[in-house]
DNA sequence: TCAAAAGTGTTCGCTATACACCCATGG
DNA sequence: CCATGGGTGTATAGCGAACACTTTTGA
């Protein structure tokens, strides 16, 4: 959660009803306690060598001038979902092209002010997709591997994040959604690598990545293939239909 | 969430109070909406060929003799997990060898009364610990493949966890818990096909489990080596040891 | 006594792994 | 021109998949 979605939420509150409260002003009761849920977004991107996230710089106390991940309170109106992607759009006008929730962290002391419950997810976004989409000028790309202290529990969210993309690339293509629409095997790879934390040999992981069935060239490959034939800076894409196939078939899973 | 829980909490808070509060009194009130945030367990066990779970049947309205997992409300000075262990042992006097957060549920109509966000749970117990220690007369076990309807959106709750179950199990060596200390390499196949909704050839199944390195063989195995010589019963049992160990050095995967 | 379950071992084919050469690109 | 990265092929070993026979157990 972010301090300064709470102050955004506070005016617009104020703004719907009376337009004169005080900061005891309590508006919504309930027989028993409520804890404030929020939901926090980790978002993704790769780019070249590096996974990278997010990070919004917190203006206010507490962990003012910290960075932590872009967040805000839940409305009644909509889903955790729908609220994580809210947020997105308000804070960094960005659309991802994953959102998957991951985990719910509930600590009862991890906010200083009250009890706060926050649904994380992570987000999958392509590097193009960043370029002016991202006009929060307090956010910021960070490399995973070179992340500063964190406000909050959200190095403990960010680790969690990260296990949470390892496991679930086991399962489902989602590294796609972090590469442009063509790209290189090699690119591909270090999206790889970078995920699981792992290095692979060159040529067994391009065998077993087009043999999955999942990968068709693409049409604008320069086929120059020279008498002593070969060709450059080869191009693939994913092809979802593909893999839905497969998956129906068998039990199918992407194991590096 | 259960109803029987939000009846007893309510209790609890007027007794903790002044003790003359009527239906209609607010306590608690905040600056901004807040909805009410439970949490659910879905509680496995193995037994011979099934994967069962545990149900308690709904006393009031809504989904009234409905059938759905056992839960109930956060305190504020509990975390979700501590809040699972609690409403676990109130209900069923179970208390499981593994718990696991698996899903937030967040849909705005889910609960027809008021907004109810619900952190849900997986829970695995052994069934020798079963035996007497299910106190509640109006909690059942129910074999996954038989379930009746549930109520809200419990469906989708046991869904989401049976593939959560699924999925873990790659990761990580939990299907020993839901067995006992010392088990057969048939009973261990059976769960795990129980688990992964497959089947496997017995003798690669064996081979296979045996070569990871993390069974040991039962010291109380009959070591009647018969001149035409074949063991009966063989048992064995799961080395956390010997898991962390192989854990550590490579990065460790169950892949059936 | 008979059917079903469980202990045991071998063969075969595929796939993961290890490895080398050549060309294109850019500093 | 040289270093780096990327395109391509092959040989081997180990693992997964298929498979049969025998003993034990319990109905």
């Amino acid at each position: 959660m972010n301090i300064q979605m709470q102050e955004k939420e506070e005016k617009t509150i104020v703004d719907t009803t009376t337009g004169n409260e005080t900061e005891e002003t309590l508006q919504y009761s309930y027989k028993h306690p409520h804890p404030a849920v929020t939901t926090d977004c980790v978002i993704f991107c790769f780019d070249k060598k590096d996974l990278n996230v997010l990070l919004v710089k917190r203006g206010v106390e507490p962990y003012k001038d910290s960075w932590a991940f872009p967040g805000g309170f839940l409305r009644m109106d909509e889903s955790a979902e729908e609220c994580a992607l809210r947020e997105l759009k308000e804070e960094t006008n960005l659309t991802p092209v994953h959102i998957e929730q991951f985990h719910t962290f509930t600590k009862v002391d991890r906010d200083p002010r009250e009890r706060v419950i926050t649904i994380a997810y992570f987000a999958l976004i392509k590097k193009s997709d960043v370029i002016g989409g991202d006009d929060a000028s307090e956010a910021q790309w960070f490399k995973v591997k070179d992340i500063p202290q964190l406000a909050f529990d959200h190095d403990f969210i960010l680790s969690k994040a990260l296990t949470a993309l390892n496991q679930k690339i086991h399962f489902e293509p989602i590294g796609f959604d972090l590469l442009e629409t063509e790209f290189s095997i090699p690119e591909l790879q270090r999206l790889y690598e970078a995920i699981l934390n792992a290095h692979f040999d060159r040529r067994n992981f391009q065998k077993k990545m087009l043999q999955l069935g999942i990968l068709e060239e693409s049409k604008n490959n320069v086929k120059k293939k020279n008498p002593k034939g070969r060709s450059k800076n080869k191009k693939w894409r994913f092809i979802p239909e593909k893999y839905e196939e497969m998956r129906i078939n068998k039990q199918f899973r992407l194991e590096f």
